[in-house]
DNA sequence: TACCGTTGGTTGACGTGTGAACCAGTTGCG
DNA sequence: CGCAACTGGTTCACACGTCAACCAACGGTA
């Protein structure tokens, strides 16, 4: 371990900054959520998406892409949403293999209450440290990273 | 979710790319140590931090600390690694309380072969990108939110 | 010295994530 | 038409994370 070559004295600093920044806002926001509203991170994700889709439905496919999820997480995911009475599931008409997923009425009401709230947080965990050239900054710099690793795997 | 005061179009723009930088990144590093060295990220973490420990042990409750674990976690964790091999475990002469965990001769090859391999993957995947204005700002911008995140939670 | 609060760790129950195997419906092609 | 390949989902087994309850050892104070 010590004998490989390592990152340099800033590198280790900025990797060491951004993955405890990354914990600790993770561990932030999906805490304020849990705690505040009920929902899981990955619950909130969900009815969101379902919240912004016309008629508050999405074919479960089409979800998981929104999601970037696998489709058995999805599926384990939604099942147990649906079984809280946050979304109903019922076999697509227009394609008897898949699945429409809708959020309920108590779904909506959860999300509803839930968003604004969120966006607070984000606001001040994060957007109200920063300048707007750290902004562009970050912006630049996930962009860049992201093609990178597009190009890593093939 | 539409009504509500949302993030204007380049806090947006910021927050997404940022939330699927980390969701990218870490995907990709997860998945390579796992596929190639075959250790989860949690596994390489341990192995790592006792490998830098002089004899290649620490006090259970200490490397809970410098992994920010909470202690069931670490626990169930080891047992696990203990289970493969990877470490052992025995009472603390010095504390009939705790536990001492030692790093095996089979972690131990393990860790050196996965971390240099780890560092180039990092290296690829993040700083190959960066220019040195940025890699300060990454800092910089870690060092306020986690700050900030300090006072938002007392 | 005896007791009580604290500390270090383990356990059990449960929610969550992943990969592989599987299944039914759909599509493409001879 | 008939059948193979593909698609959309579910299920199973297992690894992982959190919380709450618990337990034994320690440490300070009456």
């Amino acid at each position: 371990m010590t004998e490989v070559p390592w990152l340099d004295e800033g590198e280790q600093q900025a990797w060491r900054a951004l993955m405890t920044m990354q914990d600790d806002l993770a561990e932030f926001l999906d805490r304020q959520i849990r705690n505040r509203d009920g929902l899981s991170k990955a619950d909130y994700e969900v009815l969101a998406h379902l919240s912004e889709a016309p008629g508050g439905r999405l074919r479960s496919f089409r979800l998981g892409e929104l999601l970037r999820w696998e489709k058995s997480r999805l599926s384990q995911h939604l099942g147990r949403m649906e079984n809280r009475g946050l979304v109903i599931r019922e076999r697509s008409l227009a394609d008897q293999r898949g699945a429409d997923v809708t959020i309920s009425r108590r779904g909506t009401d959860l999300i509803t209450a839930a968003a604004p709230r969120h966006v607070a947080d984000v606001r001040a965990a994060f957007f109200d440290h920063l300048t707007a050239a750290e902004l562009q900054t970050i912006t630049t710099i996930a962009g860049k990273v992201k093609e990178g690793l597009a190009k890593l795997q093939p």
